[in-house]
DNA sequence: ACCTGAACACCGTTCAAGT
DNA sequence: ACCTGAACACCGTTCAAGT
């Protein structure tokens, strides 16, 4: 029945993704699901279907926000350190970020391993922004390097690194001894430089 | 009203099982629910929940088979190899199991991060047994190392590998040049070791 | 003891209908 | 053009009731 338009289109979808982010940190990554997300705006279910594509559509792009805002947080790590420090620095911050932010971040990656469909290229964009920081730093390091060699050593260490925040964040690495993820994180970084740029 | 009694308890809880692995290759991992579950194997859905204390639990159960399969796999990928040599193929092999089997391996990993309920300790001790295997390799290529050390390096090199290969099989590593997965496992974990084992 | 069938409180998505 | 409300086909889970 009702024509409301006090919200233009785009203002609409900033509340819905902001709404997205609030219930998967009050309620859990779960909990996030289009009835909850319109009832948290004042809409009925049926409207994000005119903002968005489908759920999935409308978690990605909450998810691209978290992204964004995790690439600014790297970028000011690194700040004027040596590679090495900034990478270090890198890994920390990234793994920090995981840990403080952990349902933001559950969502983020709970949610790229659904369905079989192909990521959006929009979406890749922002990730290969995240590898580009990565390479930008062994470049520094390593000048003698072909370009190939650092995007895949980029890939390699970063995707590395995101394996350990992962198990670490879901408490899969604790044994008796109950390691502490940073220094996971520390002996991964240094140690992998270390045989990268010894090798040949 | 029946009471059909055609299968023990144990049998039917293997049936079930086997059902959750059928669906999650045929139909995906996603398309795995309680109520399919029980259509498979010809019964009401209530009767799962005399088998098994949810469907989480009942999921858990079946990715403790995957995963026991995994452990055999890749400790038939040691064979009598030099402990170099033997973390390469294990780190190969996980690679070609996330790879052939995608849908049960998605299964998997999908699952553990689902809910922030900690993951019971029978499930534990068979994560903790793939730990185990690269700690052994690690060992002999390391004698002089601590055993606090042994651990922290076999969780950072496994959290590695894993997230080499979760993010290789979610095709979120090709860029322009497609690095094939093989390559970023066998960087990792060659230049990690030679880090490592040439650190004091 | 073993299992059903119906019920409850949820989903995502579509779409005719109203302004 | 913008949004609703109801409907459809799904969920997980519980539990009285039947044998």
């Amino acid at each position: 029945m009702p024509r409301r338009s006090q919200h233009s289109k785009d203002e609409l979808r900033q509340l819905a993704l902001e709404a997205v982010l609030v219930i998967a940190e009050r309620d859990g990554s779960q909990a996030v699901s289009a009835r909850k997300v319109a009832q948290e705006i004042g809409y009925a279910p049926g409207m994000l279907y005119y903002l968005f594509e489908s759920i999935d559509d409308l978690i990605l792009h909450a998810n691209a926000r978290t992204l964004a805002s995790m690439i600014r947080s790297l970028r000011t790590a690194v700040q004027r350190k040596s590679p090495q420090r900034a990478l270090l620095a890198m890994a920390r911050q990234y793994l920090e970020l995981a840990q403080h932010n952990g349902r933001r971040w559950q969502l983020l990656f709970e949610h790229a391993m659904r369905h079989d469909a192909p990521v959006p290229d929009w979406y890749r964009q922002q990730t290969d922004a995240l590898f580009r920081l990565v390479e930008e730093q062994l470049a520094a390091l390593a000048p003698e390097k072909k370009e190939k060699e650092i995007q895949l050593a980029a890939r390699a260490i970063w995707s590395a690194v995101h394996g350990v925040c992962l198990l670490a964040v879901t408490g899969k690495l604790e044994v008796g001894g109950k390691v502490p993820a940073t220094r996971l994180v520390d002996s991964l970084v240094r140690h992998y430089l270390a045989g990268w740029v010894a090798s040949a």
